[in-house]
DNA sequence: CCAGTCTGCTTGCACGCCCTAGTATCTGGA
DNA sequence: TCCAGATACTAGGGCGTGCAAGCAGACTGG
C-alpha cells in the first residue's frame, strides 16, 4: 500500500483536508491531532480490555489495584487515589464498590480521620493485579505497533502536553 | 520549574521508574506512552467538552452532525456513520436518539431496504453544528499547547499506529 | 420459490466518567 | 466553646461505550 494510497483512505486525512478546503486552515493540524488521538486511545484501550476481561478487571480498576499495590502499606485514602489517578472522586468510589463486591480491597476507618476511607489491597487484588501486568507487559506494552523511536516522541509530546495543561 | 523537578513530580514517570524498578523494563517505556495517551485524551476531551456542554452537544454527538453535514445529501445510514466513525451500533443509536430528541437530525426510511435507516441533519443541526466548530477551532484546535512541530509528530506517529492496527 | 442465513437496527445490561446534591466530620477563628 | 466553612465520601442521574439478544427485512442456493 502506497503512501498515497493510505492517505486517501484514512478518514482522519479526509478530514483534515475538509478543515482546509472550508478554510479553517489555522485549526485542521490541531482537529486532525485530537481526532488521531481519540482514536489511538480508543484503540489500545480495546487491546487492554480485551486482556484484562478474562480477569474480571477493567483498566481504571486495574489502575486502583496497581496504586495500592506499590503504596507503602498497601492502603490509601478515596482522595489521595482520586489526585493520583486524576479521576473523579465518584469513579473512585464506584470502581473501589466493585473492587470491594470482588474482594480485592477490603474498606477500612481511617484511623484518625471518620470522615476519610482506607482501600486497601487484598492478597487476592495483590495475585490478580500480578497477574494482569504480567498478560498486560507480554501482550500491549512490550509492543504498541509502533517503533521504539515513535514510542520516545509519542512520550515526549504527550509529556509536553500535560505539563502545559497543569498536570504536574 | 526545572526538568529534575517536573519528572519527580510527574505520576506517569513514577509509574516508569517503578515498572524499571520490578524488572519490566521492555514493557516500561510502553506502559508509559499507554497512560500518557489515556491521560492527554482526558485533557482535551474535558476542553472539548466545556466549548460544546453550552451548545447541548458532546464530542460524539457533534462529530455526527458534521460527518452527516459534510455528506453528499446530508443523511447517511446509521451503519455507515459507525463504520467511519469507528464506533459501535450501539452507540450510533443511542447518539442519534439523543440528536432525534433535540431536533438535530431525523431519521428517515432508506429509500430501498426497508431495514435500514437514515439520519439525516436538519437545519437546526447544520447552525449547532457549525457554532461549535467555531468555537472548537477557536478554543481547542488552533492552540493544544504544544509546538506546531509537536502536533506533527503526534499526527505522524498515531498515524503509524492507527495503520498498524488495521484502521485503514 | 422458499428455507436458511445474513444484515440493520434496537433494547437491556454492565461499566466508566462526570456533575450535582446531601450527610458526616473536621477545623480554625470569634 | 461554638459555629461557619472546608473536606471526605456517597447517592442518583446523564451520557458514552460495548456485549448479547431479538426482530424485521433482504438475500441466496438448492
Amino acid at each position: 500500500m502506497t503512501i498515497g494510497k493510505m492517505l486517501d483512505t484514512d478518514p482522519i486525512g479526509e478530514a483534515h483536508r475538509l478543515w482546509v478546503k472550508n478554510g479553517w486552515v489555522d485549526a485542521a493540524d490541531g482537529m486532525a491531532a485530537v481526532t488521531s488521538l481519540v482514536r489511538a486511545q480508543q484503540i489500545l484501550m480495546q487491546r487492554i480490555d480485551v486482556v484484562l476481561r478474562p480477569l474480571n478487571l477493567t483498566f481504571a480498576r486495574y489502575e486502583i489495584l496497581m496504586l495500592l499495590g506499590f503504596s507503602r502499606h498497601g492502603a490509601l485514602p478515596m482522595t489521595r487515589m482520586g489526585s493520583l489517578l486524576q479521576v473523579h472522586p465518584t469513579s473512585v468510589t464506584s470502581a473501589v464498590d466493585r473492587l470491594e463486591a470482588q474482594g480485592f480491597v477490603a474498606r477500612l476507618p481511617h484511623p484518625t480521620d471518620r470522615r476519610a476511607v482506607l482501600a486497601s489491597i487484598t492478597d487476592e487484588g495483590r495475585s490478580q493485579s500480578a497477574a494482569a501486568t504480567t498478560s498486560l507487559n507480554a501482550q500491549v506494552f512490550e509492543n504498541l505497533g509502533i517503533t521504539d523511536n515513535q514510542v520516545d516522541q509519542l512520550r515526549g509530546v504527550l509529556r509536553s502536553l500535560r505539563a502545559n495543561a497543569g498536570d504536574f
